[in-house]
DNA sequence: CCGAAACTAAACTGTTCGGTCTATATTTGC
DNA sequence: GCAAATATAGACCGAACAGTTTAGTTTCGG
């Protein structure tokens, strides 16, 4: 038996579960993967996926947290921080609202919001390494900013939390209620220009 | 057999049915709501509530359709129209965010997050019900305010939604993702005070 | 090349649940 | 007061599914 890095147990074929269950989990959600399934994916046998992880439950808060935190470091480090306030703006909305719009995004919030009331940490996890991974690079843009004069900005946790909202509107609510499914580049645009513009109206100099 | 007033045949359970489908899928969800606890809370036998409704489905469509709209024009009801721009602001945004935050409301968007993809006209539905009467009622409101000269606004649908999410910001993510569960009226406050003063930078005159 | 650890397929258990059916009882209209 | 409509309890069916077990096979370090 190997030991890998981080301590955790791992046979040949630890990867290959993870992986198989990322597949079905994010293509039919908490409830409706069944653990046949996810071994199948997986190219594994039940057993083995039971040897790694004690039951259901652990393994998707295991792909959770690993997917999330996979996303959002890759979408921090597309974020450029240099530039005018709304240059950087303009930057961190594209990013966050492709992020909202996106198929990860929207499988992972799904199954977030339908499954925190009975498995709560699930959705702690996903604010702790989504939205609030957003609001710690957007508040240190804005302290930037406010250092540089380019913005007059009393509360900065407030402020990126609205920047952040602002992001979503109208094509989030309409993706996840499936009103609407795909969305053009002028729409997003539109979203991206209206959102640092109303940011700019309220707390630009 | 009676026929009421819409064609739907009824017999004199109807109601029972409705009510008691409703309290279960509030409480539990589509998914975890069974069957037997509805008919148990309803005080009926399930071959009853299946002479009414020939699925779970359709049964769960109905009472959201009724309750997504008894609902909204009560919310409709207790908004007041009068008065200056940022008054009435004032009053819709404390409006939609009680409501966001209400059971109803945190309940329904749970239930309408999760199952829109595997049932997709209880999310449109929803939309039509709630999103988007709000967002007629505001458009009214902010023509009005264009008209008397108090806000200058090029796109009304675009300023709607942008008013209805900066109501969630900050408070909604964190409780349908369990972060938080209860909030102080001072909070709420907060995120009042703040969609009106950017709204009113942003458009106001 | 041996033996322990890892893996496998598949049967099995226990439970939950949506939906049907039957045989009986109550209500209602006429 | 009688027949048709409506309701009842609860047994029943079949499918799905989480998790376990078994009995045998593969892999690989030493």
């Amino acid at each position: 038996m190997k030991i890998d890095v981080g301590g955790i147990k791992k046979g040949r074929k630890f990867d290959q579960v993870l992986d198989g269950a990322r597949e079905v989990f994010m293509r039919d959600g908490f409830e409706g993967a069944s653990v046949d399934d996810i071994a199948r994916a997986a190219g594994v046998s039940k057993a083995t996926l039971y040897s790694y992880f004690p039951d259901k439950r652990l393994l998707f808060l295991e792909v959770a947290k690993s997917e999330c935190t996979r996303q959002a470091t890759a979408a921090a480090g597309r974020m450029e921080m240099q530039g005018s306030l709304s240059e950087a703006l303009r930057g961190a909305a594209s990013e966050l609202v492709r992020f909202f719009l996106s198929d990860f995004g929207v499988q992972m919030y799904r199954m977030c919001v339908a499954e925190t009331e009975r498995f709560p940490e699930i959705g702690q996890q996903f604010y702790e390494s989504g939205p609030m991974v957003a609001r710690r690079i957007l508040t240190s843009v804005f302290a930037e900013a406010v250092r540089r004069g380019e913005a007059r900005i009393d509360d900065l946790d407030t402020a990126s939390d609205q920047f952040c909202e602002l992001c979503k509107s109208g094509l989030h609510p309409r993706l996840v209620m499936g009103v609407q499914t795909s969305f053009s580049d002028a729409e997003i645009d539109h979203v991206v220009n209206g959102a640092v513009e109303m940011f700019m109206a309220r707390y630009g100099v």
